[in-house]
RNA sequence: GCCGAAAUAGCUCAAUUGGUAGAGCAACUGACUUGUAAUCAGUAGGUUUCGGGUUCAAGUCCUGAUUUCGGCACCA
């Protein structure tokens, strides 16, 4: 996909059509008054209050037919450059505008607008010089949208659309936006009976169905290998934690609202966990430690609960109960750097395991101002920011950084990835928190006997097991690398009434080596079959009739492939074999 | 949560202005005995998401709930 804030003139273009959508709006809504509309990644929006209307499916194509007629009327694009007060007087009636005058900053004194034909807009521009420069362009999608990206504020239309310099450019987009559907993992996980959902056990709790099962085994399997070989000491603790135990980590100030609600039990109130810091927090608690013991690593596959707001709720991506990736890292001060490099290099192992590429690091921070979200500790915060730029420094790797999204105990490293459709999700993190190890009084007894505080780095590198098949779901476009795949290989005896003897002992020989096989031996065309293990994105397909079965050999052929290859059985185990041992890639 | 939209057979979708709910695929039965992406014939399959209402008559109109979808807000 074109990322149209990386081309400039594509940005100038983008948003030139914002304001010729404006035009167009204010043609067919008098009454509309314009906030902002800018370009974006993905092409341009502009939110507007229409008053009491709101925009329907409809409105979008005749919008658009009014946006070609601003365009064929090739009207000059014309900047005008205002003082602060004579832009107030210009945009005096319209509330909006002198909101945007208002917060200019002191330096910009010159404010400009730009007309085209009967529509001006106030603006910082550039923009194409004629309306009839902005020729190839599609509204995609309208929605609501708070004013000033604040809920508590009213809520603007807001429509989106895309624009290129020809035609062919618009097509492919659109033609990417399409396909971009089809590897939803909502869909896929339909098709290949991943997982479902059932309104009787609510929204955002999908059930893994034996297909998604066993790719999350296998998750489950190569984290833990992985993790144990690291010294991770894996735990389980319960899903369930009393109230006093989030009003002692702190999680009950901030964020009860998005638990679920508190259960009391005679006299006791509990909720279901939203995390599980607190409990491994207890578990390191739960012995003395030295300093030599140090780092202590403790990781869980825990499962919890969080009550997601209901328009935020999609697939595996974004669930009210879901399984981290999770591990607590209690280590000294003079260890943080250290311990965070191994994090990091885990995760860079990881992502190449799983042949991840399009991934961004993202350093979060706090908002200094925001003295409610965060733990009100400008030195520890201080602390910890620097330390976790250091050790990003140290280890040369490409990040950005994003204030206010650190969380409410300190700063974090996020990474970043893009789904098929919606906003960009977080896939692994890695957090560095002094704040909790103080509020459970955690200790180590350090080299001179003292009592010394540890510091914890939390991390989790699928994140969610939910989240992370989600994403692989999309990667693969539900092909997964042999490791993975729900069945690895598909039998298929050309004949079956003459050739299901043979295909049934290659079928055992490779289920006795832990192969994932099944045997199609119905009644029905090899064509219709083989169609089946295509469209079903299987791995390995077998093909068994006379000439393997007098040889003793097997043809196989690999999904999404034409030709077949035939082997002895031996080496055919052994080429699969390779091939799930190596997670090679299709 | 907010602004919109949607929900019909296991799946993908049809059903004029309100007038007997259909098709393809899948399933089942039978025939065919198969060499690289769909063999043929037949059978069965529905309280049209759930609850109220309007009407002689509701899949269709009104209303409440649930779930889903597109965004916004949120995301420990």
């Amino acid at each position: 996909m074109i990322n149209i804030k990386e081309n400039e003139k594509l940005e100038i273009l983008n948003h030139s059509c914002a304001h010729l959508l404006a035009q167009a709006v204010q043609h067919l809504y008098p009454q509309a008054k314009f906030w902002v509309g800018p370009a974006i990644e993905e092409g341009f929006y502009y939110d507007i209050d229409l008053g009491e209307e709101v925009i329907k499916e409809e409105d979008l194509e005749r919008i658009e037919k009014e946006m070609k007629k601003c365009s064929k009327s090739s009207k000059k694009i014309v900047r005008q450059e205002l003082t602060k007060e004579e832009a107030l007087e210009k945009f005096k009636d319209d509330p909006y505008k002198i909101d945007l005058i208002n917060r200019m900053e002191e330096g910009e004194q010159v404010i400009s607008c730009y007309t085209q034909g009967d529509f001006t807009d106030l603006c910082r521009g550039p923009h194409v010089e004629n309306t009839k420069q902005i020729k190839y362009f599609k509204l995609i999608k309208f929605s609501g949208a708070y004013w000033k990206g604040d809920s508590k504020n009213k809520m603007l239309q807001r429509i989106y659309g895309v624009c290129f310099e020809n035609q062919e450019d618009l097509d492919a987009c659109l033609k990417e936006i399409e396909e971009r559907k089809l590897r939803d993992h909502r869909k896929i996980g339909k098709e290949q009976e991943l997982f479902m959902n059932h309104e009787l056990v609510g929204s955002g709790m999908p059930m893994w169905l034996p297909n998604g099962a066993i790719i999350r085994k296998q998750l489950e399997n190569y984290i833990y290998e992985k993790e144990q070989k690291l010294g991770y000491l894996h735990v389980y603790t319960p899903c369930v934690g009393t109230v006093d135990l989030y009003k002692t980590s702190g999680h009950w100030d901030h964020y009860k609202e998005n638990m679920f609600p508190m259960m009391k039990v005679d006299e006791e109130e509990f909720v279901l966990r939203p995390m599980n810091c607190p409990h491994h927090m207890l578990i390191y608690a739960n012995k003395l430690h030295s300093y030599r013991d140090l780092p202590i690593r403790i990781g869980e596959f825990a499962t919890d609960f969080r009550y997601e707001a209901s328009g935020a709720v999609k697939g595996l991506e974004r669930v009210r109960c879901m399984c981290q990736n999770d591990a607590h890292l209690f280590v000294r001060p003079d260890q943080i750097g250290e311990e965070f490099k191994k994090v990091v290099s885990l995760i860079l192992n990881v992502y190449q395991d799983f042949g991840i590429k399009d991934y961004k690091f993202r350093l979060s921070l706090r908002d200094k101002e925001d003295k409610e979200k965060y733990f009100d500790d400008d030195k520890m915060w201080d602390e910890a920011e620097a330390k976790l730029r250091e050790v990003l420094n140290d280890l040369g790797v490409e990040y950005f950084e994003a204030i206010g999204e650190a969380a409410f105990y300190g700063p974090k490293l996020d990474v970043e990835v893009k789904p098929a459709v919606g906003p960009e999700v977080t896939l692994s993190t890695c957090q560095l928190d002094f704040l909790l190890p103080r509020r459970f009084e955690l200790f180590y007894i350090d080299s001179n006997g003292e009592k010394a505080t540890p510091v914890v780095l939390h991390r989790a590198i699928f994140g969610t097991f939910d989240r992370f098949t989600a994403f692989m779901i999309e990667e693969t476009k539900g092909a997964f690398p042999t490791w993975l795949s729900p069945t690895q290989v598909s039998v298929i005896p050309v004949n079956p009434e003459l050739h299901t003897e043979y295909a049934e002992e290659i079928t055992k020989l490779l289920r006795d080596n832990n192969i994932r096989v099944e045997l199609d031996n119905r009644n029905e065309k090899l064509g219709y079959r083989l169609r089946e293990t295509q469209t079903k994105k299987i791995p390995y397909t077998l093909i068994i009739g006379d000439s393997e079965k007098d040889n003793q050999t097997i043809s196989y052929r690999l999904f999404g492939q034409k030709d077949t290859t035939t082997v002895s059985k031996e080496d055919f185990l052994k080429i699969i074999t390779e091939d799930i041992t190596n997670k090679r890639r299709a």
